[in-house]
DNA sequence: TTGTAGGCGTTATCAA
DNA sequence: TTGATAACGCCTACAA
């Protein structure tokens, strides 16, 4: 038994006759014999891993997507390698290089990268971005403009005559996009918009800007995401403002919007799948089957849940002891909130 | 020049000449030459890679446990693979054999896996155990029994009498710890226990319970984590019942404790050291510097905040505006139930 | 359908 | 201080 016929019938049994590939795995087994990774690797050139780069883990869209794109990458056999750059481009633009040798290719999400490192990057192994549309390279957009859009309409149909877009980082693409189709439905629809500009998309940093908001006299505010979004609704409550009853508030991921109370209003992500897919892209382009610079756009949608509602209205009064998660209606704290007026 | 003195300008300058060195790095860097970090492993037998498995990536806990971890790693030069088993035990297996190939060892969070499994994996590479007590392999324990007992000590201190405990994943050691600590403490002090069993360390499953909770007819609660006091809050919300105005409620791990409203009780585990105490541990290890079984023991505090209250207690008044960060008064909204009643 | 042999890029051993 | 050369374990033409 040579072994080539070894190496084939692990990699390329249909080569082999059935009963010489039982033999062989069914020996391997015995003796727990298992091929060596990296002796395959050196020998191919394939490395049989990906490498996930987000900026920071902890934030909860990050972990439900890396969940996504993890758990696909191995159901195709592939091992992940994580890689936290802590919202720096340097630390990123490190993994990305150190990275490369052990990789087949890489999933990016919400590059804080310059076009040109992209680039260059790319010139060394296949990428997919999320989040981040360089010219040429294949992408997935998370398309969250239109439910902004709809959010800011929204609000101004419950009444508020004057809202804050509260950024997420400046290097962000979405933030780029929020921006833009809040400001531009905001004008369309002649509501004042102010922007307000934080350090890092944290729970801390929303929290932090509470005051900022309510100098600025406006009676809601989209947040870039449901993490600063909930910052503010726990700045807001620090200062004596209560979420919807005083100021109203849309988040954006809906990761933790189910389970800040009051239920935060907010645009859904799917962010799970966009994992997924992101990474089923990245196998696409791997094998050849997907054009170098395919895009793929995922649709969002806002949902309203209970934390927007007319400037300045009373909470309505509510029955103690509901059958629970009545947030997903719009109409019920809509109609509640005019009964009290 | 030979490949050797190339190799050894990269590896081992010390052996080279000055000059040799320089020429060497010199000439690689105009090449855009670096060493082939998979034929090095070949040759070697070091990967320079370690893996983490974890249940739940979600999980903020575990999230800032493998932020510190992956940071730590990616200062000493070594990349870090991401196992998610999503709790479930023959994933985590799986993901074990498929990993071990490539990396110099394993950081294991609160393994699922029987011990006959864990010690079985444990011959082909090192192990650092997180929250797992394994007799002779390297673990980190962070030991939140005292400080539910402390917990415990206050509840009872606050006047409640009858309590529950919202257990977490039964494999969980460091469920096991808990409800340990919670029993023995509640008897010493005469005090009523129930402990309510929940599917898995969620949000949904907490927020599940709190008919469960309310139908045992006690006044506090502690909870596995602080995912699940989350969940538990928003049920007993959704039940009309405020915290903690009608219930007390405890969490664990810190990470969420800051971000609910109102602020959590919790334990303090500092999950962000632990993962980066446990890569050094490892790395001990791997150079032989740790004895084989080495254990660390973390310990944990009980921060009090404000889910933690009288039993039947009213909330104080409070003046509204205040100069921010008071998100840590819990009256606010206890007060406008009340009225509403 | 199976065996033979060269090569993947490094490191380690032994000489020089 | 440097060079030559044999592993490392596997894959893949090419041959049989």
């Amino acid at each position: 038994m040579s072994r080539a016929t070894v190496s084939r019938a692990f990699g390329q049994p249909h080569l082999l006759s059935r009963d010489t590939v039982e033999l062989v795995l069914g020996v391997a087994r015995r003796l727990g014999y298992v091929p060596n990774h990296t002796a395959r690797a050196l020998s191919t050139g394939r490395a049989g891993n990906i490498a996930l780069v987000v900026p920071d883990i902890t934030n909860s869209f990050f972990a439900a997507l890396m969940r996504g794109a993890q758990a696909k990458a191995r159901d195709e056999g592939y091992a992940t390698f994580l890689g936290d750059s802590d919202e720096m481009p340097d630390v990123e633009d490190m993994l990305l290089t150190k990275l490369a040798a052990q990789v087949d290719g890489f999933i990016l999400v919400s590059s804080r990268l310059s076009e040109e490192s992209i680039l260059e990057h790319a010139k060394r192994r296949p990428f997919v971005l999320i989040n981040r549309d360089v010219a040429q390279l294949p992408h997935l957009l998370i398309d969250t403009g239109p439910s902004y859009a709809q959010a800011v309409e929204h609000l101004a149909g419950l009444g508020h005559r004057s809202l804050a877009y509260v950024a997420g980082p400046t290097l962000s693409w979405s933030n780029r996009e929020r921006h833009a189709a809040v400001e531009a439905t905001a004008r369309r629809l002649g509501i004042g918009l102010v922007r307000i500009e934080t350090s890092r998309p944290s729970f801390e940093a929303g929290q932090a800007c509470a005051g900022e908001l309510i100098a600025a006299g406006v009676t809601a505010a989209l947040a870039f995401d449901d993490v600063m979004a909930q910052g503010i609704m726990a700045g807001l409550a620090g200062r004596g403002l209560a979420v919807p009853r005083d100021f109203s508030l849309v988040g954006c991921d809906g990761v933790l919007a189910t389970t800040t109370y009051p239920p935060l209003t907010s645009v859904e992500t799917h962010c799970f799948a966009a994992g997924t897919q992101a990474v089923a892209l990245l196998f696409e382009v791997l094998r050849g089957a997907a054009p170098p610079h395919a895009g793929l756009r995922l649709p969002t949608e806002l949902i309203i849940r209970q934390t927007t509602a007319p400037p300045g209205a009373s909470r309505p009064v509510e029955p103690p002891l509901l059958p629970s998660r009545q947030h997903d209606d719009p109409h019920h704290r809509g109609r509640a909130a005019a009964t009290t007026e």
